[in-house]
RNA sequence: GGGCGAUUAGCUCAGCCGGGAGAGCGCUUGCCUUACAAGCAAGAUGUCGGCGGUUCGAUCCCGUCAUCGCCCA
């Protein structure tokens, strides 16, 4: 920038953004060393799927880690921020399957071990696109230790951890009803099913009872299971059923005979109050058909087609079969009626069809012991959830939580460590490949089909990653880290059982702090999603904006924990905002040429004040970070670089820029230039970590990067109250005649004299220490201070903290239109005075207002007192 | 049914310990002032969702209702 005469007048992130990222990346300083010295910082990045693109989602969420990140390691941390992408089991074996198809084969055609080999290629050739994409955000994570869950390490840990947990008793194989997803042919677990509301109807079907020449009325939503129905069930408590119970039913189209039984499960308001049960099909008559012995009767295929069992409505699908049921059980006369009904149907949440429950032998993990100390670390404030109002989240889910189905039928992922001996039965679960049986010797084994769910590897990704089982230098180091950045949807999938693996395997929390953000929403405030078409791709926006901006944009839209709408207003608000930098940069850069380093202390009275803001703004940041308050700390920031620094500060500065004659203080105000300047990027850095290097380079006496620049310190005694003070006032004058020059339509040309009056001494001084800005930033010919009012002519004029101030612009000057405007003051003084009035005039007030506001309204109340007598006078002296 | 969040300027959102309501964008007026027109300066704009309560004092704390959104059952 500097060699450079003609900097382009605006900044474009392009030319910049790229060279960084990879000067940084080439000379590692995103590398963590475990044997350099400063108190550790860890965070490990939540892993996106390793078959995905970068979405708004992942930019927030890892703009927040950087930040984090970035501030840490400059304020002297030994941080690691360690990357990965995650297997992503059923989406990625998704991408591979529908490769196959176009390629017109299938899975089965190939085999498991050809299958497996495909989608390794399929990850060696696409896995790399979202890491490759968070570069472009400007992630400084150290890549040196990228995993992937179901690399060797992470492979290892799964298998110690599965026979970790089998060997306790902990995991066990059962027969229940799970979720099932007919499209991806795989369980999935309780919370990767997602419910929504749609129109359905209620059946109502007659029962034939046997023996007898009645009916039992029974309603449902779901007729193609009565294929199923092993019973019916009454509450004990119905007296329209009670002499039903114990008689048999006959069931329809299947001719089955199937008991009525009483359970007080059964809601008698609603539907008829008996209800048919289909234990292999519905949890709840699961349950029901455990306590009565009811048989379990599977009617659907995998894809949830019907059974050939049922040569009538074989190979249908479920919805077909439901139509053909109806209709025959209407031909039959066996339907009653049917009901609109809105009800809650499952969904699974990777491809939105509904959910079978399905009776099927899984692997499931035993929750309640597990549970207990995750409960206890959150309980007790050992490991801390920010904002804390999602702590109630996880606790009522965990408090809640059932056993976990694990298993799944896929073949991409991690395969359960179990085998059965075709000989003896014997099933045999350990981290190594068994040759033979351990009970009989047998060579007969078979390896368990299924793969683990991906959040089973997940899980252990706080400690899988350090190297965990191994003792290891990171794990010693880096563990437990120091906290998870992660979104509110996946507190349950992720967090939630982050922290109870953790506990179990390395007897300690996996993160002290959970940083929990909202989601990214479209512009109209929806969730962004493929069915919609509405998410916008962040490599885009950077493209057009750069990743400052949009780092800028994602952190300062809202508070920690909300949603956060995204904006292209605000979006070009954070590129106006880098653009302002880079021109106030330019402008100081231009008056850099000779400059010399000095640490005379000649510092003037603007000096001292925007050197004093800078340090409070580092003490306020640093504390903002520390709360994870980051879109504050942002805001904080930008205030100070545009309405501080730009705005009153280099404005200030040209003054004596500009004067060639006074070198020392030429020099003075060149060192605060960079000074200030110097600070505020490196405040700024962690969230625009590009902008920041480029300009913090260019800057005289920095030398290596910003990056491991110190982060301001920031110290209470370094604040100038006085200089605070002074320039308070000496800024409301400015705003005060620039206001009447306004008002009073004075062409910006025209430089006017200005009269100042008050008998305070200490104004006075004031006035005179900043004659020299008043007269560049306020456009005064001349500053005079009174000693007699009586020398005013016509004039406009202002009162300012008991400061006249008077603008002799005789021929400009519109009596009638002065007197206005100084009645308007008038009025404003005296509703303020009256307010104060109120309060002081009010008992309760005085007798109970801490003693310190008390003097803080007489003050005010003075002060504008004081102002209002100046402001009547003069209007009193126009009439 | 239970829980959480939101409701503040035309729009999108801040407002940390209860003590005179803020920003960005938009709007009005004047300026191409040698860093920046993606800018500068000056301005206008609010029943802080409704109703109660606590308090000397409530946008802020408590209760309640309404609307919208999310999660769980």
């Amino acid at each position: 920038m500097s060699e450079e005469k003609n900097i382009s007048k605006s900044y474009d992130p392009k030319s910049v953004e790229h060279k960084w990222y990879s000067y940084w990346e080439e000379n590692k300083f995103f590398h963590a060393d475990p044997s350099a010295p400063g108190e550790p910082y860890t965070i490990v990045m939540p892993p996106p799927n390793v078959t995905g693109t970068l979405h708004l989602g992942h930019a927030l969420d890892n703009t927040l880690q950087d930040i984090l990140t970035r501030a840490k390691r400059m304020q002297g941390y030994n941080t690691l921020w360690l990357p990965g992408t995650d297997h992503a089991g059923i989406a990625t074996q998704a991408k591979v399957e529908e490769l196959l198809r176009s390629e017109g084969t299938n899975k089965y055609e190939l085999g498991r071990e050809k299958f497996l080999d495909k989608a390794w290629e399929w990850k060696e050739k696409y896995g790399n696109t979202i890491t490759k994409q968070l570069r472009e955000l400007g992630t400084s994570c150290d890549w040196d230790r990228e995993r992937f869950t179901m690399d060797e390490g992470c492979s290892e840990a799964v298998k110690e951890v599965f026979v970790g947990l089998y060997n306790k008793g902990l995991i066990y194989q059962g027969h229940y009803i799970i979720n099932w997803c007919p499209k991806c042919l795989t369980t999935i677990s309780d919370i990767e099913v997602e419910h929504h509301e749609s129109e359905g109807k209620f059946y109502y079907f007659k029962y034939p009872i046997e023996g007898e020449n009645e009916c039992l009325e029974i309603a449902t939503t779901r007729p193609e299971t009565m294929l199923g129905d092993s019973g019916i069930a009454v509450n004990p408590k119905d007296p329209r059923y009670s002499g039903f119970i114990g008689k048999n039913v006959i069931l329809p189209l299947v001719g089955r005979v199937i008991p009525i039984v009483a359970d007080d499960y059964v809601d008698m308001d609603f539907g008829t109050g008996a209800v048919k049960i289909t234990p292999a099909h519905d949890p709840n008559d699961f349950e029901i058909g455990k306590r009565h012995g009811l048989k379990e009767i599977i009617v659907m295929n995998q894809d949830a087609s019907i059974t050939d069992e049922y040569p009538d409505y074989a190979g249908m699908d479920r919805y077909q079969a439901r139509a053909k049921i109806v209709e025959n059980m209407e031909q039959q006369g066996l339907l009653l009626r049917i009901e609109d009904i809105t009800n809650n149907v499952g969904h699974c949440y990777r491809c939105d069809t509904s959910v079978e429950p399905f009776l099927s032998k899984q692997w499931f993990v035993k929750m309640q012991p597990l549970a207990e100390p995750a409960i206890d670390v959150v309980k007790s404030g050992e490991l801390r959830i920010v904002p804390e109002r999602f702590t109630s989240t996880y606790l009522n889910w965990m408090e809640n939580i059932r056993d976990w189905c694990i298993s799944r039928q896929l073949w991409w992922g991690h395969r359960i460590p179990v085998w059965y001996c075709d000989d003896c039965n014997e099933i045999i679960c350990q981290t190594t490949d068994p040759t033979s049986c351990t009970a009989c010797d047998s060579t007969n084994l078979r390896q368990d089909p299924d793969v683990l769910d991906t959040w089973f590897s997940s899980a252990l990704w706080p400690f899988s990653t350090l190297g965990w089982p191994k003792d290891t230098e990171d794990l010693k180091r880096y563990y437990p880290t120091s906290v998870l950045v992660t979104g509110r949807d996946i507190i349950f999938f992720w967090v939630a059982r982050m922290i109870f693996t953790s506990l179990e395997f390395m007897k300690e929390i996996p993160f002290k702090d959970v940083f929990i953000h909202g989601l990214v929403l479209d512009p109209q405030g929806r969730k962004m999603s493929k069915s919609l078409g509405n998410g916008i791709d962040p490599l885009e926006i950077i493209e057009k904006y750069g990743a400052d901006s949009l780092r800028f944009m994602l952190i300062t839209g809202n508070t920690p924990g909300n949603d956060l709408r995204f904006q292209y207003e605000r979006l070009d608000a954070a590129s106006n905002f880098a653009n302002k930098i880079w021109n106030a940069s330019r402008f100081v850069m231009m008056n850099l040429e000779d400059f010399e380093e000095t640490t005379a202390t000649q510092a003037d009275l603007a000096d001292r004040w925007i050197i004093s803001r800078a340090n409070q703004v580092s003490i306020e940041v640093r504390e903002l970070i520390d709360k994870y308050e980051l879109g504050e700390a942002g805001r904080k920031i930008y205030e100070f670089i545009w309405n501080e620094y730009c705005d009153w500060y280099i404005e200030i500065a040209k003054i004596s820029l500009y004067d060639k004659e006074n070198t020392q203080k030429r020099i003075q105000t060149q060192n605060v230039l960079r000074d200030v300047l110097k600070t505020a990027m490196e405040l700024l850095h962690p969230i625009m970590p590009f902008i920041t290097e480029e300009i913090w380079q260019h800057l005289p006496g920095t030398s290596g990067t910003i990056m491991k620049a110190a982060f301001p310190e920031g110290l209470a005694e370094k604040t100038d109250v006085e200089a605070e003070q002074k320039m308070e006032l000496f800024m409301d004058i400015v705003r005060g005649i620039r206001n009447i020059r306004s008002e009073m339509n004075v062409p910006p040309g025209k430089k006017a004299t200005a009269l100042f009056y008050t008998e305070e001494t200490n104004k006075q001084a004031i006035i005179k220490e900043t004659a020299g800005y008043l007269q560049s930033l306020a456009a005064v010919e001349e500053v005079v201070i009174l000693s007699d009012k009586k020398e005013v002519g016509k004039s406009a004029s202002v009162v300012i903290k008991g400061i006249e101030i008077f603008l002799p612009l005789e021929e400009l000057i519109d009596l009638d239109k002065e007197t206005q405007r100084l009645e308007k003051e008038i009025k404003k003084l005296e509703s303020e005075v009256d307010r104060i009035d109120k309060k002081l005039s009010n008992q309760g007030f005085v007798a109970k207002a801490p003693q310190e506001v008390i003097e803080k309204e007489k003050e005010k109340r003075e002060s504008y007192m004081v102002d209002l007598a100046l402001v009547r006078k003069r209007v009193e002296s126009y009439r």
